[in-house]
DNA sequence: TTAATTTCAGATAAATTACTCTTAATTAAA
DNA sequence: TTTAATTAAGAGTAATTTATCTGAAATTAA
C-alpha cells in the first residue's frame, strides 16, 4: 500500500504540528517527541536533524536542548515540510502512474486527481502550522500548555 | 516518495483500462501490454495473474492467449481494481499518518482530506471503466480498434 | 505431430524505504 | 570539574516493494 505520503513525511508533519502547539521559545526533545507521537527514536532524529538543516526547525544541543520551529513560526507551512521531505514531484505527477500529468493528454483520473491535489495544496500553501494545529483535536496534542 | 497507489496498482490500472479499450472479445497478451505501457514484463504477468485469480480478468493460455476483462465489463470499476490491489485501507486511513482517521479526533488535514478522497472515490466507485477509459486521451490508448 | 506462443508458478535478485546502533560533540546542571 | 542529557553523524541492518529469471503447462497453428 501507498497513500500520499511517505512514512517520513507523515512523521515530519506530526512533529512539526506537535512543536506549533508548544509555547513558544520552550525547546521539545527528540525522546519527549518519540514517545508522545509514537514515532522511532533514532528515525525521528534524522528527520529533524534534515528539516534543521533544511531551515525549518531550530536545534540545540545540549541539556536543555531540543528541538523548535523556526521562527518567525507564521511563515511555516506544512507544505514547505513535504516538499522538503517528500520532494516537489507529488505536485505534478499523474495519480495513474504515467509519465507526465498534462492537461493535453490527460488519463482517466486526471481531472478528479488535480481537483484532489490543487484542493489539498491550496490549504498546505494557504494555512500556516499555528493555524493548522489549532485545529487538531487529537489528544496527544492537548495539554501542551 | 509516494503517490497515492503503489507502483503495483498504477500498472493494473493502466493495464485494465487498455483492456477496456480493445474490442470485446480480443484477447490481449502480456507482451504488448508490456510494450506499448512500458511495464516490465515478468512483473505485469505477476499483476494480471492476481487479477485473473480475483475475478477481475479472464486469462487464456496458449497461442491465441492473453487476458481481457471478465464480463459482465460494465460492472468493473477502477475502486475494485485498487481494492484488489492495494487493499480497502487507503478508505480509512488518516493521511497524517495516524492510527486512526475519525471524526472525533481529527486530524490537521481530515476535513479536507475526507472531502477529497469521498470526491475520488465516488468516481471511482460510480463510473465503469468502459466509461473512464472513453475519457483517455493518452495516444498509447488509441487506435485499438 | 511438431513447433510456436502464450499464461502459470515459484524462486531469486535488486532497489528502496524504514529502522537501529554506536560514537562523538555540545551544553547545562550537579 | 564531573556527570548527565541532549543533538550530530555515519554506518549498519531489516523489511518491503519492485523486478527478473527459469521452466512447466496449455493451446493453437502449421
Ligand atoms: S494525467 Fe494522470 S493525473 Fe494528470
Ligand atoms: S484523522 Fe487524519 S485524515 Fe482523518
Amino acid at each position: 500500500m501507498s497513500l500520499l505520503f511517505s512514512r517520513q513525511c507523515e512523521y515530519a508533519l506530526q512533529a512539526v504540528l506537535y512543536l506549533a502547539k508548544t509555547p513558544s521559545g520552550k525547546m521539545t526533545s527528540i525522546k519527549e517527541l518519540s514517545a508522545k507521537l509514537d514515532i522511532p527514536y533514532h528515525y525521528l532524529a534524522k528527520i529533524l536533524q534534515s528539516l534543521a538543516i533544511k531551515g525549518l526547525l531550530l536545534s540545540e544541543k545540549g541539556r536543555t536542548g531540543g528541538f523548535a520551529l523556526r521562527i518567525p513560526v507564521e511563515h511555516i507551512t506544512l507544505a514547505q515540510v513535504i516538499d522538503a521531505v517528500d520532494g516537489p514531484a507529488i505536485k505534478h505527477s499523474c495519480v495513474m502512474g504515467f509519465g507526465e500529468c498534462s492537461e493535453d493528454n490527460p488519463c482517466a483520473l486526471h481531472n478528479e486527481w488535480v481537483h484532489l491535489r490543487t484542493g489539498l495544496f491550496d490549504v498546505l500553501n494557504d494555512k500556516n502550522v499555528i493555524q493548522l494545529a489549532r485545529e487538531m483535536k487529537k489528544p496527544v496534542y492537548e495539554m501542551l500548555a
